[in-house]
DNA sequence: GACCAGGTATTGC
DNA sequence: GCAATACATGGT
């Protein structure tokens, strides 16, 4: 166990964002996870302090940088226009997200699966996909499935995991991921162009999936995943246009918003 | 037991 | 080109 004072991280919250899905929340308004093929729990103390089940040295090895916590959040909230109430309301509601440094392959999955499924459906899909493809952890659950392991998995057995037609793309981004047709590498130095273009090449991967592949996956802040809800915000608050202004981080601002927007029900 | 879900590929005009 | 349409299955 160690303890650290940290800004701007509500772990809670981070677990239901949407942003990933091996992440629950605890009644405490701590989480657990699985992510880099080890389990944690996270514990709020109060006055923004909290207790990490790992010792000091896998903390700054790895959650750390998986949790962003050397970045300050501030930053991305001062670009919120004054005259932006909605964006303002979404950053004070959703205050203590952050974009996970989560692994580029394992978002690709999950969000190929995301389509036309609610996110309960797909957390269920995902852990069924870990526990039959996943190497068994220590600690207990199991580790995200390699490439190699799904690559080698026959369809009916993806199906088997709950996918349903979905099946058939991630054969195909296995098929690739193993193949090393795609740059898994989260520090890759290919711009987000390229990259997109890559994501986009698997079957089943459109826009939305490689934008959420290339924010959460890839970190790449200027990212911005287009689905329904933020359709809604976009063609409600902001007339069509999503501010020019805020794109240099728009994939930071779409988490408040997204979080928002579902909160409010916005329609 | 309908109804819908962090979309995409395919089809039809 | 761009607007409809089918799509597998689990959660509410």
């Amino acid at each position: 166990m160690v303890e650290y004072t940290l800004p701007d991280f509500d772990p809670a919250a981070i677990a239901q964002s949407g942003q990933c899905f091996r992440m629950q929340a605890l009644p405490d308004g701590g989480a657990q996870l699985i992510a880099r093929g080890r389990t944690l729990a996270v514990h709020p103390l109060g006055m923004q302090r909290f207790a990490f089940s790992c010792t000091t040295q896998e903390f700054d090895e790895i959650w750390r940088d998986y949790f962003d916590l050397d970045v300050d959040y501030a930053q991305y909230r001062a670009r919120c226009k004054k005259s932006d109430a909605f964006l303002r309301s979404a950053m004070e509601c959703g205050e203590g997200l952050r974009i996970l440094r989560q692994d580029p392959w394992e978002m690709l999955i999950s969000f190929i699966i995301s389509q036309r499924k609610s996110i309960p459906a797909i957390r269920t899909a995902v852990e069924k996909l870990c526990s039959t493809f996943g190497q068994p952890l220590q600690e207990g659950g199991f580790a995200f499935p390699e490439p190699q392991a799904l690559a080698a998995a026959s369809q009916e057995q993806l199906e088997a995991c709950g996918l349903g037609y979905r099946a058939k793309y991630v054969a195909d981004a296995a098929a690739r991921a193993a193949s090393g047709q795609l740059d898994l590498n989260p520090d890759t130095r290919q711009s987000t162009a390229r990259l997109r273009e890559q994501l986009m090449q698997v079957f089943g991967v459109g826009i939305k999936v490689a934008e959420c592949v290339l924010l959460f996956g890839y970190h790449r802040l200027e990212a911005m995943p287009v689905d329904v809800w933020m359709d809604r915000v976009v063609q409600t608050v902001y007339g069509g246009v999503f501010p020019p202004s805020y794109k240099k981080c728009a994939g930071v601002l779409q988490q408040y918003l997204f979080c928002y927007a579902r909160q409010q029900k916005l329609k």
